[in-house]
RNA sequence: GCCGCGGUAGUAUAGCCCGGCCUAGUAUGCGGGCCUGUCGAGCCCGUGACCCGGGUUCAAAUCCCGGCCGCGGCGCCA
């Protein structure tokens, strides 16, 4: 055969009758009439009607060996006919079985029986062929390719930093070490102090990659490795970046809802246009919404998810960002206010989940020494990162978001994992 | 790590509270049969399971204890 494929489900159509084809795919259904048979063609797109009739011995024969998920091309002609569905079908002349699948299946792909998380995730690659799995990772697409043009066309540049690192960059979150030529060295836990020596230069960059933090995490929205978007702007501060954040975000619902309108719909998800600008409202104000409401807040701690999800529902809005936390509970690279208890920071909150976080950045020498000192960090380790401050660093502000969140709210998944192909959590390494 | 809930054929579930009538029901899958328009095809027949260990009892899927595993919530986490 010259070709596995001519046509894709979604290229064919009643138009097309008489046309010869090569279509492929996956078994996804059969049905046996006894004079009839229909053999369900699954592909990336959708599925495709195979009918086959009693005269042919061999593509009856066929169609008995081939068992479901199995892989095969069909060679055939389309006809139109207002009794299949799509009102058309393929009459093959020959069927070419590529890859026979093993009975029973583990998981059923078709959507008939449901599945536990657990099983889903063991099954992950048959998982990844069911219609909601497929919809997931191309709205994350589609939502991907939106953040990068809405970005490109404010003049970033998209970047990579090192994923190797030296030091604990930040001190705080535990890190996976790595065996690096007989020196000790970890899995970057995130490339905040690499994009800040990037924007030094380049101004507005951005990168789209991998982070991993060794935490006891055990939630919903916590993988030990995770897709990081993160920009880091010059001559900026906390204000210009969020208005960045915002319209990223905006455009990326926007696009899925235009592009991926049958994916949300598959996925039964009503996405809602975001309407800029987003809300802003104070660190010290959510803290007083939830104590008038009744909920005990430590003043200076960070908001749990219980409170996310009140304050929520206090404000009536679906995406705000939280500004200006307490210093103290920021990292020694976020620039303090000047009344020395607040800073200029943000989260960005989607229902009860911390999108992204951003902040101000210090750019001056002395002021992240004795940050790192307060906060009972050796600067020496810092070293590679400090030096630079001494040769002419810009004002600049960034913020990093996590790639699988925004998708959880993208998609109404309620689960990250759903957002990760092969997810890495505390137990899973496969597959 | 803490709290709660759970673990029954390949998959998903019923049964458990109130032990015996469970030879463990159903769906889907799988095997076989019927059917020339199915579209979650239908109908008939068959196939396959009580997480592990200990205990209570005449009798345990069911009650008790321990373990392992999972899910949810919380915690941890820039």
């Amino acid at each position: 055969m010259s070709k596995y494929r001519t046509h894709l489900s979604s290229e064919l159509g009643p138009n097309l009758d008489g046309a010869s084809v090569v279509v492929a795919g996956w078994v996804h259904a059969k049905r046996d009439l006894g004079g009839k048979k229909f053999l369900l063609l699954r592909d990336k797109d959708g599925v495709v009607q195979v009918v086959i009739g009693r005269d042919r011995k061999d593509l009856v024969e066929a169609f008995y060996t081939l068992t479901q998920e199995s892989t095969v091309s069909v060679v055939g002609t389309v006809r139109a006919d207002p009794r299949a569905p799509g009102g058309f079908e393929i009459v093959p002349s020959g069927i070419v079985i590529h890859s026979l699948a093993k009975t029973p299946l583990p998981l059923d792909v078709s959507g008939k029986v449901p599945a536990d998380v657990d099983t889903r995730f063991r099954e992950r690659v048959l998982d990844l062929r069911r219609d909601e799995s497929r919809a997931i990772f191309k709205i994350l697409s589609v939502a991907l390719r939106a953040i990068r043009e809405e970005l490109y066309g404010m003049g970033f540049v998209e970047v990579f930093t090192p994923k190797i690192v030296a030091a604990a960059t930040e001190g705080g979150a535990a890190l996976f070490p790595v065996a690096y030529f007989g020196r000790e060295a970890y899995l970057a836990q995130s490339p905040q102090l690499y994009k800040e020596l990037l924007a030094g230069s380049l101004e507005r960059v951005f990168e789209i990659a991998p982070a991993w933090r060794a935490e006891e995490s055990d939630t919903p929205y916590h993988l030990s490795e995770f897709i990081s978007v993160d920009i880091e702007m010059a001559f900026a501060n906390y204000e210009t970046v969020m208005n960045v954040l915002e319209r990223v975000v905006a455009r990326a619902v926007k696009e899925v809802r235009e592009v991926a309108s049958r994916e949300l719909k598959l996925l039964n998800h009503e996405l809602r246009e975001i309407k800029l600008p987003v809300r802003r409202i104070t660190y010290s104000d959510s803290v007083r919404i939830l104590a008038e409401s009744g909920e005990k807040v430590e003043v200076g701690e960070d908001l749990s998810t219980p409170h996310l999800r009140r304050l929520s529902e206090l404000i009536e809005e679906d995406v705000y960002f939280i500004v200006d936390w307490p210093d103290r509970a920021r990292p020694f690279y976020t620039m303090p206010k000047e009344d020395g208890v607040f800073s200029e920071s943000f989260d960005f909150v989607w229902n009860y989940l911390e999108i992204a976080s951003g902040s101000t950045r210090v750019h001056r020498k002395e002021l992240l020494v004795k940050r790192l000192e307060e906060r009972g960090l050796n600067p020496e380790n810092f070293s590679f990162f400090l030096k630079w401050f001494d040769y002419g660093m810009p004002p600049h502000a960034g913020w990093g978001m996590g790639l699988a969140r925004l998708g959880m709210m993208l998609t109404g998944a309620r689960n990250v994992r759903e957002l990760t192909a092969f997810p890495r959590d505390k137990r899973r390494l496969v597959p």
